[in-house]
DNA sequence: TTACCTCGAGCTCA
DNA sequence: CTCGAGGTAA
């Protein structure tokens, strides 16, 4: 093979960039400046020289956006600066609320606001490395998603570099990843044609395409990249005061972004644009549901701040929610795992805010009465994004001779035992406790649910089989499960039931922690069954304590200790522990020891973490400060001990250092825990 | 709450 | 081919 010319080098960088410009124009300014079949011609030419230059491809170049290979996992990706959501307005007078506490906390009287609309989307982060795009992940929990980049690469409006002859070293572009109205029609048309699913909607047809394990096939859906915002800039850049300078940042490094923003002045200036928007919104080439509004001046921003996972400094106002009317066929009562009876409205289905809406809650008897529901009547049915369906009220014109009425049934509709409703409470109660199979079935899921004795495979169906065919009556009972009462089930046939097996046998070895949290006990949920074990230790000692004594744990009032104490009275649920117990269900019990270890410095004190620590992930720095004693807590006050600081801290830093509080940064901590990182936590 | 993707495995029919 | 479980997103 010829060894590749300068010239030939220069060719092939010269027609990467002609092609990326074109692309740009095409993808982002909708302003072709040359035919179809020129750009199919240099692309054409580009791929030949490639071929016969294989030691030229880089990732960057237009012909690698479908990269061969589909994968077989998604990744983890952990971002910088954690992606929040936003808070929401969906009312005037909360947008002027918004406005009038900034103008307080700022001591201004005339915000200048960045607005846009609010994408219905998905939220992305891109990570550019030397004007490389190397990472594109989801938002995932805000401060972990899933890495997409082999998906992400593949949208045409998504530049694979940076258009800068000195891009900076790391660059992260947050926006929203979406299907146009255009194309959403056209990829359902297609999807017909071919025999396959419709897509609901277009935000789920985008989501779906996001995560293809093959992006060839992400590659055939035509998603488009609107930026909003950036991530990290590293170096800082001093030109960039404003939100608006970012976004005409944005727009300069070749990132589409919305052409309805604009600049705004005080509240009167967001209400208009919000009225504005509305009436552009079915002119748009897509989905929006909402404006957001953001500070304009980015100092302003910081001072302002975070609250817990949301900024201060910017607000969503939402469209007022997609309505419906629809027949209510009846209203079924289910049993939840307290026993609590909730009344279920069976509706006709009903496609509203983008899907289909077959049940909703109704609360309790008293909401129905106060709304006048009856069993027949045509309801109006709400859904705004992700906001659970409600029933907003009946059609009184539309009501037929023939509805009836509902009443809140005096025995539960699964077990037939008493259902009591306490003076005072809108809630109805089954008493039957554990007798009652729906309570037992979820108290069952429970036990098993990952989070308790985390064992895989146990999911509803397999507990209702179970518990249906009494082969099962309380969480014990999993431990004496063989395989060939398993193997007469349903869809359960060898090599299910073993893996079940498998996956009961393997849950035994567990935490005193796990284990509380697996019983179920009322107000006692993870936080708390940690907790105990971590105060308590032992099992026995916790089953013998009194409404007093539980009340000395942290965080442990009356309410929780009676019903701990409750709980452990019932002698049912004593002889459930026992058998678990001597069917081999263990964990250490050496808590006592290992607090006696502990660093009395840690020892009970609380913690704030703030900011993304370089080698731990947040959830990896509570499972270590609360594996050495300490409390992990996320707001700050007087009662905190110590604040953990990683990069780019919130608002809980200031309030550290406002209320003297120690700031530690992460090796800082370790030194306190006495622990040495022996690898990064993944 | 609804919808989507993926995987393993069971079921069905030729 | 279909189902259930598990995970993700809004």
């Amino acid at each position: 093979m010829a060894r590749p010319s300068e010239a030939i080098t220069q060719q092939i960088e010269s027609l990467r960039t002609t092609i990326e410009l074109h692309n740009y124009r095409y993808y982002v300014l909708n302003e072709p400046t040359i035919p179809d079949a020129e750009y199919d011609r240099l692309f054409r030419k580009l791929q030949q020289l490639e071929q016969q230059y294989p030691e030229l491809v880089t990732l960057d170049s237009p012909t690698q956006r479908v990269g061969a290979t589909p994968l077989t996992e998604f990744f983890q990706f952990k971002h910088r600066t954690p992606m929040l959501s936003l808070n929401n307005a969906f009312e005037a007078t909360e947008v002027e609320a918004f406005d009038r506490r900034l103008c307080e906390e700022i001591a201004t009287h005339a915000i200048e606001y960045s607005v846009e609309p609010k994408f219905d989307g998905l939220a992305v982060s891109l990570v550019y490395e030397q004007g490389l795009l190397t990472v594109g992940a989801t938002r995932g929990d805000g401060h972990t998603g899933e890495n997409i980049t082999h998906n992400l690469r593949t949208i045409q409006s998504i530049p694979l570099r940076l258009p800068l002859e000195n891009p900076p070293v790391y660059l992260e572009v947050r926006g929203e990843v979406m299907i146009l109205k255009a194309d959403f029609i056209q990829l359902n048309q297609h999807q017909e044609k071919k025999g396959e699913k419709l897509f609901a909607n277009s935000r789920n047809a985008a989501a779906g395409s996001l995560r293809q394990l093959d992006p060839s096939i992400t590659a055939q859906r035509r998603l488009t990249f609107f930026a909003y915002g950036i991530g990290v800039l590293e170096p800082p850049s001093g030109t960039l005061k404003r939100h608006s300078d970012v976004m005409t940042y944005l727009v300069s490094l070749h990132f589409p972004i919305a052409k309805e923003h604009q600049i705004v002045q005080g509240p009167v200036g967001l209400l208009t644009y919000y009225q504005w928007m509305m009436e552009q919104r079915e002119r748009l080439l897509y989905d929006i549901d909402g404006v957001v509004y953001k500070v304009n001046n980015l100092s302003d921003q910081i001072r302002l701040g975070f609250v817990s996972r949301a900024p201060r400094f910017a607000i969503a106002h939402k469209f007022p929610a997609q309505e419906a009317v629809t027949q209510l066929l009846g209203i079924d009562v289910q049993v939840g795992r307290t026993g609590t009876l909730t009344p279920v409205a069976r509706l006709a289905p009903i496609f509203v805010g983008g899907v289909t809406v077959t049940n909703a809650t109704l609360h309790n008897e008293d909401e129905i009465k106060r709304k006048q529901i009856m069993i027949g009547d045509f309801v109006i049915v709400r859904r705004a994004g992700d906001v659970i369906p409600e029933v907003v009220a009946i059609v009184p014109e539309q009501r037929s001779v023939n509805v009836t009425a509902f009443t809140m049934p005096d025995y539960c509709p699964v077990c037939g035992s008493h259902a009591v409703r306490l003076t005072g409470e809108t809630i109805t109660r089954c008493t039957g406790g554990l007798f009652c199979p729906a309570q037992r079935k979820q108290a069952i899921l429970h036990f098993a649910s990952r989070r308790a004795m985390n064992i895989e495979g146990l999911g509803e169906k397999l507990v209702d089989q179970l518990v249906d065919h009494a082969i099962i009556r309380t969480p014990a009972d999993l431990y004496k499960l063989g395989i060939a009462a398993l193997s007469q089930l349903a869809r359960m046939a060898e090599k299910s039931a073993s893996n079940v097996l498998y996956a009961i046998e393997h849950s035994k070895h567990t935490t005193l922690a796990r284990f509380i949290y697996a019983l179920g006990i009322r107000h006692v949920g993870e936080t708390t069954a940690k907790d105990l074990a971590r105060y308590i230790g032992q099992m026995d000692r916790l089953m013998m304590m009194n409404v007093e004594q539980l009340q000395q744990v942290h965080d442990i009032g009356p309410i929780v200790a009676e019903s701990i104490v409750d709980f452990f009275a019932e002698p049912h649920n004593r002889e459930v522990i026992e058998q678990l117990r001597v069917t081999g269900v263990h964990w250490d019990e050496s808590q006592e020891v290992l607090e006696y270890m502990l660093n009395p410095e840690v020892q009970g004190k609380a913690f704030v973490l703030t900011g993304t620590l370089p080698n731990l992930t947040r959830e990896a720095a509570k499972t270590l400060i609360e594996q050495s004693g300490g409390k992990v807590t996320n707001s700050i006050s007087t009662k905190t001990h110590y604040v953990v600081a990683g990069a780019d801290p919130g608002s809980k830093y200031h309030k550290a250092v406002e209320l003297g509080i120690p700031v530690l940064d992460e090796t800082a901590l370790f030194d306190l825990l006495e622990t040495q990182i022996i690898k990064p936590v993944s």
